[in-house]
DNA sequence: TCTGGGGTCCTAGGACCC
DNA sequence: TCTGGGGTCCTAGGACCC
């Protein structure tokens, strides 16, 4: 025994990247096994399926779904008709006007999130949440082989839920994520770094994190479409087109390269509140409609404030316009606020800074630069000194 | 007949201070 | 009366993710 610290090499990290399958459609299976094998998707607000006066549930048809909503998820089955997350209902309905359409329900799906998560923990407990339905799991220093540790994770998942999920195990994060996706759904796909020119050089780029859809295009017009085009793609190209830190965390990625951390705890940088209109308001006319859904995204945002025990004092408001333009006003205070009527009143500040010249189509309320309540000193003005003092 | 809602992070300019 | 650098905070917009 010494003690010194060691010096012996980092030893390779191993990291799991699980995703549900399907999720939000896989939870509704469960309730309603009658639509297993059905083109089915999940979005908007309805309200649930009522049961029949022969005991069968009746089902909203895709087809028969006016609005502005989008789809959250849909089943294998649905997918094959083209319909995908975020891709408009109206759309949709115009591919797969018989899929079944089902409203969104999340009490359910962070339930059964709750119990995911759970039980991953029971056997691994180094977990970044990544959202309702994906963590990363750090399993570095962990005893069982990558694929035995696979098979009790999925296992233990499909007891908590009845779910399946598809992991990937990799040496970091960025080829786990790309990993979980290659054996979809009830997959386990274990990589090293000698499996990248063969399994992630020939997938496009915007497999990678990162790379959403204005990147993807702006390589594709360089010519570049996989990720392997990128990892060989001249430096100076790159860096021309992108700048000097995008491009060189581009071709790091493109080679498999990423030391970002397990992060197993964060605190909230924000909370916000919005809500789009199922037909355009005018800022005149449908002055008291905007005023309603104005105090009532403040007072959602103040019982937001509450459960998660945080105070604020920059607050912001979002508008997006028929033309789909976006602006953003923002306020920073000198003390926190955390009630409707202080975020009402700070957002109403930041209204008037708006040119309005067209219609509206999305009004959001935001609070940030938060930091936990403190309840036992309810918020106390300083005392004032006087020259007395 | 387009395009939800809840987030994070980054950039860039201006104010302001030293 | 020409023209410093940092550093931090604030604001607005945008890319991206689930």
């Amino acid at each position: 025994m010494t003690d010194f610290p060691q010096t012996t090499p980092a030893a390779p990290r191993r990291i799991a990247h699980l995703d549900m399958d399907a999720f939000y459609a896989s939870v509704e299976l469960l309730r309603y096994p009658e639509l297993r094998g059905l083109p089915v998707v999940i979005g908007g607000g309805g309200s649930p399926p009522p049961l029949q006066s022969d005991g069968t549930r009746l089902f909203a048809r895709l087809g028969d779904y006016v609005g502005r909503g989008v789809i959250t998820t849909s089943t294998y089955e649905a997918r094959k008709f083209g319909v995908f997350s975020a891709m408009g209902m109206m759309k949709a309905a115009r591919l797969a006007p018989q899929a079944i359409l089902l409203p969104t329900d999340f009490a359910a799906y962070r339930d059964c999130s709750r119990r995911f998560k759970e039980a991953v923990a029971q056997i691994v407990p180094h977990i970044e949440d990544r959202g309702i339905d994906e963590i990363y799991i750090d399993l570095s220093g962990h005893p069982e082989p990558d694929e035995q540790v696979g098979r009790r994770l999925k296992d233990a998942v499909r007891a908590a839920t009845g779910l399946s999920c598809s992991i990937a195990i990799a040496p970091n994060k960025l080829l786990a994520k790309i990993g979980s996706e290659l054996d979809k759904p009830d997959g386990l796909t274990l990589l090293s770094m000698d499996d990248i020119p063969a399994r992630i050089w020939p997938l496009p780029a915007a497999k990678v994190n990162g790379i959403g859809p204005k990147s993807a295009r702006k390589l594709e017009a360089l010519g570049i479409e996989t990720i392997g085009q990128l990892a060989h793609a001249r430096p100076s190209l790159l860096q021309e087109h992108f700048g000097l830190t995008y491009a060189s965390w581009l071709l790091r990625v493109a080679n498999g390269e990423d030391q970002r951390p397990v992060v197993t705890h964060s605190d909230p940088k924000s909370i916000s509140r919005e809500t789009t209109f199922e037909r355009d308001l005018h800022v005149i006319h449908d002055r008291s409609r905007l005023s309603e859904v104005f105090s009532r995204l403040c007072g959602q945002l103040e019982g937001d404030l509450q459960r998660k025990r945080v105070v604020g004092r920059t607050v912001g408001i979002k508008l997006r316009f028929d033309d789909f333009r976006t602006v953003t006003r923002d306020l920073t205070l000198h003390h926190d606020v955390a009630d409707a009527d202080a975020i009402r009143g700070a957002a109403g500040q930041c209204l008037k800074r708006v040119p309005f010249e067209s219609r509206i189509r999305l009004l959001g309320v935001r609070i940030s630069s938060l930091r936990p309540m403190h309840d036992a000193s309810p918020a106390k003005e300083p005392r004032q000194l006087t020259l007395l003092d």
